[in-house]
DNA sequence: TCCCAGGCTCTCT
DNA sequence: AGAGAGCATGGG
């Protein structure tokens, strides 16, 4: 049950929303914890979460906002539990499950999240935080304390000598390059949304900076596209731990997304003793 | 100090 | 097609 109090949106608790695991997950890089809760930006808006008993608060969220932005960035219209179910007949998947039940795939900006992947590549969770944060403070827009993502076009204006403040390294040049093919329509997002999975991938692929990786990544966390299922390092580290050469995803078809993100939040977690 | 990080591009076979 | 070096930066 979803109500409305106090210009807060309150959820009720299921055990299939966690805030801590929806954006500790490696899925977005925008929302940091802070006294009780979770906070960040997402779609030029702030928006702060917190847990109460039974229900999850959305700090200062009308129903039409929750209804016309919150709902489906969060994927509240997906029956988790049905697909937790089918994945469940995976052994590792299983266990993965369990560990990761509460993470739901964000439906992010696609711009903001073709970006923040480029800047993903070859690094680690909190310096990616880091470099996106400086590019945010940089050339985003401040909305009161908290910063927007800023546009390609706005990138794109700026260049990659103006990114050097954010020290994204080598990456400068892809985020410039990304940022003139998307202002100038070379390259049109939306146009990628309304393509077969392959078609989509191959064609941000035409993006410098952008493999198969960072493309997937984009199509599962900016576009929804389940099927995609980004191979990383800590990916590749699952398959040959637990299933071999053999592994083909399509054994989680259509949801091997999902899977993906649930065994990557498995394995991190169970060495989270020794590395983040 | 060293190894590694939600990889990709370029070059050489 | 596949292997390998190089890439900027900084977290651990």
């Amino acid at each position: 049950m979803t109500y409305f109090r106090n210009n807060n949106a309150y959820i009720e608790k299921d055990g299939l929303f966690s805030i801590e695991k929806i954006f500790d997950c490696g899925q977005c890089f925008r929302f940091e914890r802070d006294d009780n809760g979770f906070s960040g930006v997402a779609f030029g808006r702030k928006l702060r979460l917190y847990d109460e008993d039974d229900y999850t608060v959305f700090e200062n969220v009308a129903e039409d906002e929750f209804n016309k932005i919150w709902k489906d960035y969060f994927d509240l219209s997906r029956d988790y539990n049905g697909i937790n179910d089918m994945l469940c007949r995976d052994g590792t998947a299983a266990k993965a499950v369990e560990a990761s039940r509460g993470i739901r795939i964000l439906r992010q900006d696609r711009w903001e999240t073709l970006c923040s992947f480029i800047i993903s590549q070859n690094n680690n969770i909190p310096r990616i935080k880091k470099i996106i944060g400086r590019l945010c403070e940089s050339l985003g827009t401040d909305i009161g304390g908290a910063y927007t993502f800023p546009s390609a076009e706005v990138i794109a204006k700026a260049g990659a000598e103006k990114l050097a403040v954010i020290k994204s390294g080598f990456r400068a040049n892809y985020i410039a390059d990304a940022a003139l093919k998307v202002a100038s329509g070379q390259i049109d997002l939306d146009a990628a949304g309304k393509m077969e999975y392959e078609e989509a991938k191959k064609y941000l692929m035409t993006i410098r900076g952008v493999g198969p990786k960072v493309a997937d990544c984009v199509l599962l966390f900016g576009y929804s596209f389940l099927s995609a299922f980004p191979k990383d390092v800590w990916i590749k580290r699952v398959i040959d731990k637990y299933y071999g050469d053999s592994f083909d995803e399509k054994i989680f078809a259509p949801y091997g997304g999902i899977a993906q993100q649930y065994l990557f939040y498995y394995e991190r977690w169970i060495s989270s003793g020794k590395r983040q």
